[in-house]
DNA sequence: CTGTTAGCGCATTCAG
DNA sequence: CTGAATGCGCTAACAG
């Protein structure tokens, strides 16, 4: 039987504004998208049909036929970081442009919310996905399905070999390296490490670029200088860096100075420091990564690395949506982007 | 190396789950979502010929015929905060559970964003959506539109006049009468707030609370000692933390503590406090909001208030779940939380 | 310029 | 227990 359809909860149909226009649905879709040739005449009293029912298209009924959702997915780790605002700024400028929406989901650090989220994306059938997640294993092998499915992408500072995948990076082992070098410049020869365990630490860029300096400059790079968590390889916190430097201090060679995965980490090692009574930088230098707004405002200010976060997130922005629109796979590109020391009062006496 | 290209197939659908496991679509769609009666012989055919194909329901297709995608939309506003992610947490402990994914898309501060990113959810139908932006009349007017579309959603810290709208936020109020009774407890008279222009300030809850402090400890209410952005009066940042305190300290009649709106532009106050010369809290004493995780990390550590967020984001999560299962409307509920006060050392010596 | 036809992939409804 | 028909809302691809 015909249901009445007085339930005006129910959003307006193509066949609605059809019918109130007086033509038929595909006209309708005509002037609604502009697209064949609609008299004026007709258009007018469809956009007005429009206006007064408030209709809006089925995103979900148009893709179901064109199989384009106009939709992009964006995976984070989290977004308390600033870095993801940033990051999600500099895919927007391409994709908004281009009449694409971003939606975005976070793993809040757990490999199965990455699984589970980019599931949730290929299922809703997004046009393509930028991958910003910190590289592992488990999360290599659901990308491989991913790829598989035939969902473009392009990640951003985890790099993978996949056929089509584009990556674009910051380099981080190069930053770290110019960090440790102003580190080793202004006189340290014993350099700490704070953010990953040993155990880990060959995984970590930054930590190869601290390695690095150390061993250009003939220094020798110590094991028990590096301190931090075994748990949670894929992230460092303001915890990790207090209890990094307490393990530090309590070494019989202390370092002079230490370099930090990240400003959360170099945050908290400056923290512990002052508690332990040390001067910053006088009797202990601290230098982070990634300039966080909040890197300049701390006490010290914080010597830091920057990396051009929005512009990385455009990049990859742009190679996705070439990926999307080609029409021949074309070779995976990478790239790797420059970042920049800025140097503050943690490591400069006056600074 | 078996590098069968697989991208240019189209993926597997219902149908070709089917004939591979030569039944007609329908029994498989009963198989794969257990519903009505399937023979095991057949569901066992069925769940190899899907994960030989690596079948993966259409979402969209399902969302056509049933009218609900499984999914809702969370708004942010884009700064870079740490609630962000602590929200996001407390309402997926409740969708997760409940079989639904979360979108999440940012307005970075634009209302042009706020509109499209709202109008996008509801373009894709999803089931329902949590607002967290801060209130603002466009807002408003798109969000009734959002409401007269029939999509029931819940606002977080943005209280709004709406049948069938649910609203949960913290007692910002209260925290903030909180934190500057403290201040007074312990003997300062005359008292600052950064963070908000004196034009806007009677829109801030949070100024409203230190106001009323002031004023039931006898103490006036200077209109100079408030101080803020004029352009932004959404957000304040620790540049404007900076600059207000920049801007007190020049006051013939300087405060003797201040409370800021926020932790960021608490900390940007430390530091021009820190750069002019005055010890903190000796000198002057300094209250923040938000209990972010580096609060406890700065030189010295930040007294806040803290707000339930992960709570806040379940309640708003469980209200609409409510709201989107329930038969009839039912009446809108309005939840206020309680703030916490941290007392830390950047208000009392040796804290 | 406009109408007709046909399906996108899935699940509800009714017959076997 | 399984199959067949039907339509969700929309738009290519053809007719007029």
């Amino acid at each position: 039987m015909k249901t009445k359809n007085t339930n005006t909860n129910r959003p307006a149909t193509l066949t609605d504004v059809a019918r109130l226009a007086g033509v038929v649905p595909m006209t309708a879709s005509r002037a609604i998208n502009d697209s064949g040739y609609v008299s004026s005449e007709v258009r007018k009293r469809v956009s007005e049909a429009v206006k007064k029912l408030h209709y809006r298209p089925n995103m979900l009924a148009r893709q179901l036929k064109s199989s384009r959702l106009n939709a992009i997915g964006i995976l984070l780790p989290d977004i308390a970081n600033p870095f993801s605002t940033e990051l999600v700024n500099g895919v927007r400028q391409v994709f908004d442009e281009a009449g694409y929406t971003c939606f975005i989901a976070t793993t809040s650090g757990k490999l199965e919310h990455e699984k589970a989220s980019l599931q949730a994306f290929a299922d809703h059938r997004v046009d393509g996905l930028i991958v910003a997640t910190r590289g592992t294993k488990l999360g290599d092998e659901v990308l491989r399905d991913i790829s598989r499915r035939g969902i473009p992408f392009a990640t951003i500072g985890r790099p993978i070999k996949l056929r089509g995948v584009d990556c674009v990076t910051a380099n981080h082992w190069q930053g770290a390296f110019d960090a440790v070098s102003h580190l080793i410049e202004i006189g340290h020869r014993e350099i700490g490490f704070i953010g990953i365990s040993p155990e880990d630490r060959l995984s970590l860029r930054r930590y190869l670029g601290y390695a690095a300096a150390l061993e250009q400059a003939g220094l020798e790079v110590r094991p028990e200088h590096t301190v931090g968590p075994r748990e949670a390889p894929a992230f460092a916190t303001q915890e990790d860096g207090f209890a990094g430097m307490t393990a530090l201090a309590q070494l019989r060679r202390r370092p002079t100075a230490v370099f930090a995965r990240n400003d959360f980490t170099a945050i908290g090692a400056m923290r512990a420091a002052h508690m332990l009574g040390m001067r910053v930088p006088e009797d202990m230098a601290i230098a982070g990564f990634d300039n966080i707004p909040l890197a300049a405002f701390t006490t010290p200010p914080l010597t830091t690395v920057e990396q051009p976060i929005t512009a990385q997130g455009a990049i990859a922005a742009r190679m996705l949506l070439d990926r999307m629109t080609a029409e021949k796979p074309g070779a995976a590109k990478s790239i790797s982007m420059e970042c920049k020391l800025i140097v503050r009062g943690s490591t400069l006496i006056g600074g």
